[in-house]
RNA sequence: GGCCCUAUCGUCUAGUGGUUCAGGACACCGCCCUCUCACGGCGGCGGCAGGGGUUCGAAUCCCCUUAGGGCUACCA
């Protein structure tokens, strides 16, 4: 008989805060890997720490890892439910000995570590109720590992290879506070061992806790799990990521217009690496995907390189499902904005947006009904010189039979050679009448979204304008 | 302080002892394309942190130094 050993990885958040780029990277690798080798992913909130976890971070993580497509198997695993399984096992190891009961307040417990350090000595708990005769359950007291007093405890790093630490290094680690309440190296270890993760992937912050959590696998009676440990996210002054950097949440960069797929993208390429490929689908992640790429060293996130990603999907990406993301961003400026709109308005900007916010933005001409001219533009294009020809160009688009851009292109040119002039000399004065601006889409395919009457109605008052200053100037 | 982790262009990375005076991408700078802005195409700038070993041969292996990061909580 042979035994199917399946992968099971899990993202286990604790919900103290919003989902930041670190922690949606280490998500995203627990996922791929499990995809990619047909295993399970599952989410497991940390939430032990009552005083610093927050519903509304539930949500807001919950909220996350759905907008970035990451799915989880099953619902939700909250270990603050339970409680009764990680005292089981607490008093299982005081009953083996394993464990023991300190009085120690923290206030002698403060006192005694400054002293320590005042001495140049490591910072450790002294052990004074290790081996207390009588131990009374009654008194208020903490619950302390037994952590074997020589030899070492070592693990295999998926990407580093042995790990290992002296037990003389190790404190007894506290696994139950006064309150009663559980604390976190004795809570992963065994929800990590009871829901049968094979494969723990975590930032590598957590690697000094591993050689503790070996430990506590072994006095618990559990056998470790493979351990892959990611390096951190730095921001550009090469510091751990944080509010001063700009978006610390990941739904930041959903309102500033990125696109899941290309978070996803750079999440990935973020500490792992394919060849020379740099653009990846989700689909491609998952079959491409393997741990032993991932890079060791921390990797600074660079936001333009995210702007050029985003473009990249932005060009590939579906123009109907461009146009439903899009248009909230819409919506935002212009609230009577359709999705018909949107469709329609997609192909003129998707080549040249880097995000859902620029591509809004580059909409703006077709929503608004009097146009305001920059001042420069206006200057420079809407002259006297420029009545006659854009007048000819009124003609061109009232006569025109159909304002599609092959024609529209065609006819423009054989307006211009006529004129003696260059197609741009024509096209300017005329994006700065249907826009106000010297920067848009191509006029060609603007006319042809607004339609002849309007695109003839904004000429008409740029002419207007033109025709004013010719008679001021006589 | 102690312990642990890391180290290739400004940034992300390819590279796992020899077809590499180190390849790709972002950014930047030129040129081309062009109705503007973009897109795109072509080219350029730019790196193995330093020092010792090992080896016929080292970006690749070992050691030291330096730098950055983490842990050292009744946080996770």
């Amino acid at each position: 008989m042979t035994q199917v050993v399946i992968v099971k990885t899990r993202f286990a958040p604790s919900p103290t805060g919003s989902l930041h780029l670190g922690g949606a990277r280490t998500a995203l690798f627990n996922w791929l890997f499990a995809r990619s080798k047909n295993g399970e992913f599952v989410l497991r909130i940390e939430d032990t720490d009552k005083e610093r976890s927050k519903p509304e971070y539930v949500e807001e993580i919950i909220e996350s890892l759905k907008w970035l497509g990451l799915d989880w198997d099953g619902e939700p695993y909250f270990q603050s439910q339970k409680t009764a399984l990680y005292q089981e096992k607490i008093e299982t190891l005081l009953s083996e000995d394993k464990a023991y009961r300190c009085y120690c307040t923290k206030e002698v417990l403060d006192t005694k570590r400054s002293e320590m350090m005042k001495a140049g000595e490591k910072p450790m708990y002294d052990r004074t109720c290790r081996d207390l005769e009588g131990q009374e359950s009654s008194r208020p007291h903490v619950v302390r590992f037994k952590t074997p007093l020589t030899g070492a405890a070592s693990f295999v790093d998926t990407l580093r290879g042995v790990v290992e630490v002296g037990n003389d290094e190790l404190d007894d680690l506290i696994i139950r506070r006064t309150d009663g309440s559980v604390t976190y190296n004795l809570v992963v270890v065994v929800d990590d061992a009871e829901m049968g993760i094979t494969s723990v992937i975590r930032g590598d912050d957590h690697i000094a806790n591993t050689p503790k959590q070996v430990n506590l696998y072994k006095g618990l009676g559990y056998e470790p799990p493979e351990f892959t440990h990611v390096s951190m996210i730095l921001g550009k002054d090469k510091k751990r990521l944080s509010k001063r950097h700009g978006a610390e949440s990941l739904l930041e960069y959903r309102d500033e217009g990125y696109l899941p797929a290309a978070l996803v993208n750079m999440l990935a390429r973020l500490g792992w690496g394919y060849g020379d490929q740099e653009l990846f689908t989700r689909e491609e992640l998952v079959e491409k995907f393997t741990l032993s790429k991932i890079t060791m060293s921390p990797a600074v996130f660079d936001k333009e390189k995210l702007d050029w990603l985003n473009a990249q999907h932005i060009k590939t990406m579906d123009n109907n499902e461009l146009a439903r993301l899009a248009l909230p961003f819409v919506q935002k400026r212009h609230p009577h904005a359709t999705q018909e709109d949107a469709e329609k308005l997609i192909p003129l900007l998707k080549e040249r947006s880097r995000t859902l916010v620029e591509m809004a933005e580059g909409m703006d001409f077709y929503f608004t009904r009097e146009i305001r001219y920059e001042q420069k533009a206006e200057k420079k294009f809407l002259t006297e010189k420029g009545l006659k020809p854009l007048e000819r160009v009124m003609e061109l688009i009232e006569n025109c039979s159909d304002l599609d851009t092959e024609t529209l292109d065609r006819e423009f040119r054989k307006l211009a050679e006529n004129l003696g002039l260059k197609l741009k000399e024509i096209a300017q004065p005329v994006r700065v009448a249907l826009t106000g601006k010297t920067v848009s889409p191509g006029v060609f395919e603007m006319i042809n979204v607004l339609g002849r009457r309007e695109s003839l109605n904004r000429l008409k008052a740029a002419s207007d304008i033109m025709r004013s200053i010719e008679s001021t100037v006589k």
